[in-house]
RNA sequence: GGUGGGGUUGCGGAGCGGUCAAACGCGGCAGACUGUAAAUCUGUUCCUUCUAGGUUCGGUGGUUCGAAUCCACCCCCCACCA
């Protein structure tokens, strides 16, 4: 590849990059000098749940890899004491040594699943921040002013809004901008909302006479209800550590449209090949149900095996499709002897109170052995194997205990 | 320090003396349909021994036949002016 190739090949599926000018000098800069560049990657501490938000993301730097660059993987456990960012929770206990490390290994575990840990430095910045006293903070909050702190996009809609700012919440992309400093980034990755914080290390490595590191924006994609950012808060994610059948169902919920967006930033097709598929669909050439399932399977061989793959497909539609019983269904361990269906229900884990195990039986969900049960007052006598099933989703195999 | 606005069932947000287990939206669950846990439509969404009963509306006391709604004190949150 040459030059233009190589950046044409970097700067792919990103959506802000400052700047393509800049990357090049630095990528001469690092040739002529026999070394990769630092790509800086920022993680939060407390949730080491790598879903496939994240994904978009590491698919990039795993480019930045192959193409013979570093990536920084940055565990944010100090930047995680001081709370969120969205300012809406409160500020969270600091983490233990030992928490960040079950974290990290955590981490590491997924992570790994994409990128190539021989080219990646996972650090922490409590390695610098937990040495910093009162006065190294007060000197470098002075690099930054408030206006250019409400220059943030949601700083400022706040703000005009009445809306709380904490202090907090400038300290968080003030450290994060330190970050960059400290670990002497190149190139700085994160979602399009990072811009701003992105931008802010580029602005205190100059101040603090660093080079500026170059700052690239990826899409955040929407979670499986199709509208907001895929997130663990919003329950909407799917995470790379989940099992196949899991994963591969939830894939299947997303809805038909944005599974564009997910052939192209999560597997990384080719555009075209994705203009060219969703071409098909719309023309009736394609059904959408099985390039959906291409989709899944995809996913799954890709972060768990292909035989995994063909397994969750094949239950997905025999449950669904054909409404059969799963291969693998719950064990509960039910006492001997008579006992109301609703009971047994909340007991099985099928509802969480009798009213709503009461609800689900009038609205015709459950039944037994697969024979519709529609009268909440039955008395159940329990049989070894005996299986409850609670809508297309809840079951369980009795298992009749002492 | 001063002024004003708030704390309601998972979330957002109505209600401001009885007809309130509490509107509406979101989310969740179920049913129908289907190509899936897409989309759409319908129902449902505190608990219980369920054609009825019990416990809820920041906390504690009080007024009243009767309070989420009024009063007192307390706790917590927010904005604005200094």
């Amino acid at each position: 590849m040459n030059m233009e190739e190589q950046l044409d090949f970097l700067l792919a599926r990103s959506v802000d990059f400052v700047s393509r000018e800049e990357l090049k000098k630095k990528l001469e800069k690092a040739a002529a000098e026999g070394r990769g560049l630092r790509i800086k990657y920022g993680a939060d501490p407390s949730a080491p749940d790598i879903h496939l938000g994240h994904v978009v993301g590491l698919n990039k730097l795993r480019e930045f890899q192959d193409a013979g660059h570093t990536v920084v993987f940055l565990i944010g456990d100090f930047t995680g004491m001081i709370g969120d960012p969205s300012g809406r929770s409160q500020t969270r206990k600091p983490l233990t040594r030992e928490q960040v490390e079950v974290n990290a290994q955590s981490y590491k575990e997924q992570v790994f699943k994409i990128l190539d840990p021989a080219r990646t430095e996972v650090r922490f910045n409590s390695e610098w921040c937990g040495r910093m006293g009162f006065e190294d903070v007060i000197r470098l909050s002075a690099h930054v002013t408030v206006a250019q702190m409400l220059a943030r996009d949601d700083f400022s809609k706040r703000y005009a809004a009445n809306q709380p700012i904490s202090l907090v919440e400038f300290l968080y992309p003030l450290v994060q901008a330190y970050d960059s400093v400290m670990l002497e980034a190149d190139v700085e990755l994160g979602g399009t909302d990072q811009l701003f914080n992105l931008l802010l290390g580029r602005e205190l490595q100059k101040v603090m006479g660093q080079e500026p590191q170059c700052v690239m924006t990826l899409p955040l994609i929407e979670g499986l209800d199709g509208v907001h950012k895929m997130s663990k808060s919003l329950n909407n994610y799917v995470g790379v550590n989940e099992p196949a059948r899991e994963m591969y169902g939830k894939l299947m919920s997303v809805p038909d449209d944005l599974m564009w967006k997910y052939f192209e930033y999560i597997l990384c097709w080719p555009r075209d090949q994705v203009r060219d598929t969703h071409a098909k669909v719309a023309s009736g050439a394609l059904h959408p149900r099985d390039v959906k399932d291409r989709l899944g399977r995809e996913v799954v061989a890709r972060f768990i095996g292909e035989d995994e793959a063909t397994a969750a497909s094949e239950e997905f539609t025999r449950i669904f499709a054909q409404k059969e019983l799963p291969d693998e269904i719950p064990e509960v361990a039910v006492p001997f002897g008579e006992i109301g269906l609703l009971t047994l229900m909340v007991k099985a884990g099928l509802a969480k109170s009798n009213g709503e195990a009461r609800r689900l039986v009038q609205q015709g969900a459950v039944r037994i052995n697969e024979a519709k049960i529609d009268d909440e007052r039955a008395q159940i006598v329990p049989e070894e194997g005996m299986i409850i099933r609670s809508g297309k989703r809840g079951f369980a195999k009795l298992i009749i205990g002492k």
